[in-house]
RNA sequence: GUGGCCGUAGCUCAAUGGUAGAGCUCCAGAUUGUGAUUCUGGCUGUUGCGGGUUCGAGUCCCGUCGGCCACCCCA
């Protein structure tokens, strides 16, 4: 039996993986006085079509429920969002800075960097009109982006506004029922032929290519990105007026990370949505609002691509998951003894593991290897002396064993490693002070 | 959903239609209690699955499942 189809397993590297990228997009939005929150995974099918319009049900994974309920597993958090925000609108100060990392779903065929499942970061402001709180969400997914060791040489946040747009089809007096197909030519442009672009803009085909070739003026857009150069982060950003995105909903700025190769698809996307929570609670609440998301797919993808990204995780992971000690037990007789230690070890919160049936010293201390411990700690003839050893350095000294303790040269070797864990990794697991 | 390419050991891959192999990994040893390297030995396949052509199919044909790529769509 095989996983379905678009569907993971997270073997131990798999999950050591995710568990890192969930810590620094967790860290990152935290440091951005973003707090956390989460919905259902299963929501009314109507929540999806009544956004997007039933369309969307082929996209869904959907069935009816033992209670003849229509449902569908989530294909992403804004619509629940805004119904949660809808429902819960006089319990929060405005603005709401929220985050969250769902898992959600897709019924499509698969391709690299899409799945039928993954996870994706979600950080939205409600109740903030101000360019600020555009700019402080963009800045968020830079810094994102800057936690996984990306430079602005690895990656670029294309930034647009879709306002701008608006402002010039009305000047060109085009009926509305047209500006959804001409936003769509215009978010495809860069990847068809100019002259299949040509033809779907019709007669506004020029002004709208010299834009595209030549930039346009946006005071909203000069705000934003002078905004985010006070804030060092000029060289990760760029206007760029083709960046549309496929969405009806979006009212304003827009924005989409992509790697600077662009080999892979859009790392994270997202922009203002002022009408939606009005559209979905029917009324009821009208607040304004943007968001983005940043998938875990493409961005581990980017990760594994880019070596200073990969390293930085590869060592994070290594000083997550390495035991501190790897009690050896050279003599069968002393095992009720290193039992006893081993127990007080767990207690005060170091990592330890031994073997769990009598194995060749040798095989034990390549388990100990081969599991990072930090030390060593043999029980054999020297009882009631047990013998410590640093890996690390090779050396080793005899320690009383009611000593080792309060020994101090073994305690600080392991205090050391637990220090330069990063805050966000050592709180899953109580450590010692 | 449509089209193209692909599917061999746990992994990466080989095998002019003629008895399925290598490297890595893994496991066990190299005389008694120390990690690497080295050396020796060992395990693993219904060649994704099911049909067909053929004296004979990993190889050719059809179907199916899965993967990759493009389209569609993009949360």
């Amino acid at each position: 039996m095989q996983p379905l189809p678009g569907f993971r397993d997270f073997l131990p590297n798999d999950c050591a993986t995710r568990n890192y990228v969930f810590a620094r997009w967790r860290e990152v939005a935290r440091r951005y006085g973003f707090v956390e929150w989460d919905g259902p995974v299963l929501e009314p099918t109507a929540l999806y079509t009544k956004k997007s319009g039933p369309e969307i049900v082929a996209q869904l994974f959907n069935f009816i429920d033992k209670g003849d309920r229509e449902v569908a597993m989530r294909p992403e958090l804004t619509p629940t969002l805004a119904r949660v925000v809808a429902a819960h609108d006089r319990e929060f100060k405005k603005p709401l800075k929220w985050f969250s990392i769902p898992q959600c779903f897709r019924y499509e065929k698969q391709q690299r960097g899409r799945l039928r499942e993954h996870y994706q970061f979600n950080a939205d402001v409600i109740g903030e009109a101000s360019v600020e709180a555009d700019v402080e969400l963009i800045a968020l997914c830079v810094d994102l982006l800057r936690a996984f060791g990306f430079t602005a040489e690895d990656v670029v946040v294309r930034i647009s506004d879709r306002e701008f747009w608006i402002d010039f089809l009305r000047t060109h007096n085009l009926p509305e029922a047209q500006w959804q197909e001409i936003l769509q030519a215009i978010d495809k442009s860069e990847r068809e032929p100019r002259e299949k672009t040509a033809s779907r803009l019709g007669p506004l085909a020029e002004p709208i290519f010299k834009i595209l070739d030549e930039g346009g003026q946006s005071e909203k857009l000069d705000r934003l990105l002078a905004s985010l150069k006070n804030r060092g982060m000029a060289e990760f950003v760029k206007i760029d007026l083709g960046i549309v995105r496929g969405l009806a909903y979006y009212s304003g700025v827009v924005f989409e990370a992509f790697d600077r190769g662009g080999k892979l698809r859009a790392l994270a996307g997202g922009g203002r949505y002022d009408n939606l929570i009005q559209q979905l609670s029917d009324g009821a609440v009208s607040l304004p609002a943007l968001g983005f998301a940043m998938g875990d797919v493409v961005l581990g993808e980017l990760i594994g691509e880019t070596p200073v990204a990969k390293k930085k995780m590869e060592e994070a992971i290594a000083d997550h998951q390495n035991l501190d000690i790897y009690v050896v037990i050279a003599k069968e007789e002393r095992r009720a003894d290193a039992l006893a230690q081993i127990q007080s070890l767990r207690d005060r919160g170091h990592r330890v593991d031994f073997p769990l049936t009598p194995m060749k010293v040798g095989k034990q201390f390549q388990a100990a290897e081969q599991l990072g411990a930090r030390l060593a700690i043999l029980f054999g003839d020297e009882w009631p002396q047990v013998k410590v050893k640093d890996l690390k350095t090779g050396d080793q000294k005899l320690v009383p064993q009611t000593e080792l303790l309060n020994d101090s040269t073994t305690m600080s070797t392991l205090r050391g490693r637990t220090n330069s864990l990063p805050p966000d990794l050592r709180d899953s697991s109580p450590r010692p002070e």
